[in-house]
DNA sequence: ATATTTTAAGTGTATATGCTCATATTATGA
DNA sequence: TCATAATATGAGCATATACACTTAAAATAT
């Protein structure tokens, strides 16, 4: 009987199946594409959507906004500092005084309203080069996943 | 004729839709899904990838490795330091000398066999959980984004 | 054969992510 | 009311990501 070689070979190819390597790699390049259209706008996509996110809520607790954006809290606090350092956005005690809440400096509001039609761009390409009902799947299958595997 | 309010409430409910951020969303609760499974192996998810892909490839440049995981060289080489800390990893000047060659040590290649169950086991959850049919959608459309706008 | 260009990689800087632990404040229960 | 539990946050630590800039080595062109 022939010792069977090590099969580390053969289970590693599932490895290109990995879920949060294949999540994690269109992650990088989505995040790219639409840094890269951001760029004029001066701030990042990830940071457009705090200020959309803050500008829609209106004021809001750093837990809440962490919930919405199903966001762990200390990474939203980390995501903060920046935009507090540019002064886009400032952050309060709430009523409750355990909370701090955040709110749009009105240079945060005019550095969203400038940086909107940027990210609709880039909104757009990707819509148009994936075609809508690619893009459209997409989204859903992220919006499954976050809803079956969250929590 | 009544003036129209800022239409920055509306514009904002489309970033809902960012393509960016619900990648990004559906990314952090993938990979903290994967790290919580691979937690007793000492090695995270995207450190399971590196292993597993340097496994595959056998001795593998920097860059060539970056291309083949579609990830920044910038980014590999920082994501390569701590296994090389910790040993999994040789990292050797190769034959073109401006090259720097990968391979795994020992410990390494113990390390990946001792994780693939723990990995496997976390795919074979997320698999039945968003059941077959969506995942290989998930990870279909994946692969189309990644191939339509890499680059 | 040497000057120029191309290619591979490292480093500085900045942001993004999340776990663990410590602290402050509010809510609750005896 | 006062001790205890629950809640909101910040900070330390470690990793992940990527742009711009620098350096070294190989490829090429004259």
């Amino acid at each position: 009987m022939t010792s069977t070689p090590s099969n580390l070979q053969n289970e590693t190819l599932d490895v290109e199946e990995c879920t949060c390597f294949n999540l994690r790699k269109a992650t990088r390049t989505v995040t790219q594409l639409f840094d890269d259209a951001m760029q004029p706008t001066g701030i990042r996509a990830t940071q457009f959507t705090l200020l959309a996110a803050i500008s829609s809520t209106g004021t809001v607790a750093i837990r809440q906004l962490s919930q919405i954006l199903v966001m762990d809290r200390t990474t939203l606090t980390r995501n903060l500092k920046p935009l507090e350092t540019r002064r886009l956005i400032k952050i309060v005690p709430g009523e409750d005084r355990r909370t701090r809440t955040l709110t749009l400096t009105d240079k945060g509001r005019k550095t969203l309203e400038k940086s909107l039609p940027f990210w609709r761009k880039a909104q757009a390409e990707v819509i148009e080069r994936l075609t809508p009902k690619r893009w459209r799947d997409l989204l859903k299958q992220l919006d499954s996943t976050v809803k079956i595997l969250g929590d």
